[in-house]
DNA sequence: ACAGCATGATAGTAATACTATTATATTTGC
DNA sequence: GCAAATATAATAGTATTACTATCATGCTGT
């Protein structure tokens, strides 16, 4: 679907990283492999050194494109979520019917990322498993409020905007827009989460998925 | 309340530390100003020798009691819990109609813990959040699956259980009874982190309470 | 040819997350 | 009251982490 708009870049604030990774080679390789190597070894385990050795590469030339891995970890996700909301905008834009609009978004958002979009050096696939696992991580820190102030959650936050707006569209008298939305947002990587390593904590599993039981609660709610 | 049955304990998993904190004065000690010190610090920053310092003692003695800083998380979060079911099933066992009876729980489990039941070494106040802040990092790591097979995470699983059976004695026929309880709970933390850090997300404030939200959501998913 | 920039190699530092050993209190059991 | 057992403290040591600094090399465009 992103092909169809090659020169399209997610716009992930530029104080993420030191030097912008999609500007060499080397900064996608750190972009591509460090995804795949966060998710192998968790991101606890993780470490430039590591990675430096997995792609050949000498640990001091990655501290030239990120800080530290908790601003990569954040430059990931951001990328996630803007990715996410390039979908659900692109796909949700021409319908009319508010309801069918946040049933799709519902879709979009709640949905296992299948296939890889294969446009980028980025594994989408790969990437929605790191967000489920670590994305919590990147908020929960002492340093939260700073980093908001530095804009660093901006594409989530708008995010979660949209889907209030959605939700507001469709019931206008409902108090709890932003409450919903945000609930929806992380709850959605939570049954993921669940569904793999508690599966006796929820429904949501191999016959029912995550997409439905949102979409019911959502419609219960609104109607 | 709790001094009530001045003799309860709360039974955590005995695989989460070496030597039971409870059985002696250092242990107690670890406990209390270790909750404080993860409050102060925030998880990352803490260290099992600046809690030594803090307590005047030693790294090494501290060993003796937890293995590491994040079985110590597991204890604390685990003893919360445990202090949760217990308020909850004391409050909500002679309650027979069913809806009130969820509507208590709900209200239990929301709530912003406000006064310290100043019955034991733990600051329960401090604990609640060090449980916002720092819980999601107990569970969300490589290890999991082995740590959940030890039954590590046992009464937090009980408690999303009770939720759930409250759920479904209210409405029989709904379907994703466990999926709400474990939403209801991790929501929960989630709200009272977004009013604290992330207020633009969310209309619960200081005007609306997590708990109102939570209650018109699962009222309006049941009915 | 050479200036300029990207990358690599090496070294170094303070802190972390422990383990091991030995010493010193303190408790308890007889 | 004394010895044995146990708890705690002190010290030292290790491998790893999370960097920073410096210098060398190699490639690029003019």
């Amino acid at each position: 679907m992103y092909r169809l708009f090659p020169s399209l870049r997610i716009d992930v604030n530029s104080g993420l990283y030191v030097k912008d990774p999609e500007s060499s080679d080397l900064g996608k390789r750190i972009v591509s492999e460090g995804i795949l190597l966060i998710q192998e070894l968790g991101f606890e385990s993780f470490t430039f050194k590591k990675l430096g050795l997995k792609i050949g590469s000498n640990e001091s030339s990655l501290y030239r494109y990120f800080e530290n891995k908790h601003k990569f970890l954040l430059y990931l996700t951001s990328w996630y979520w803007g990715w996410m909301e390039y979908k659900l905008v692109f796909t949700t834009h021409s319908l009319p019917d508010p309801m069918e609009k946040l049933s799709t978004a519902i879709q979009i958002l709640t949905a296992t990322t299948e296939e890889d979009g294969a446009f980028t050096h980025v594994n989408e696939v790969v990437l929605n498993k790191i967000v489920i696992n670590e994305f919590s991580k990147s908020y929960l820190t002492k340093e939260v409020d700073e980093e908001n102030r530095n804009g660093y959650f901006g594409i989530y936050k708008r995010l979660v905007s949209r889907i209030s707006e959605m939700i507001q569209q469709v019931n206008p008298d409902y108090q709890y827009p932003g409450a919903l939305a945000s609930t929806l947002l992380e709850g959605a990587l939570h049954q993921h989460y669940l569904k793999e390593h508690f599966p006796q904590l929820t429904e949501c599993g191999s016959s029912t998925s995550p997409a439905e039981y949102f979409l019911d609660l959502i419609q219960r709610s609104l109607s």
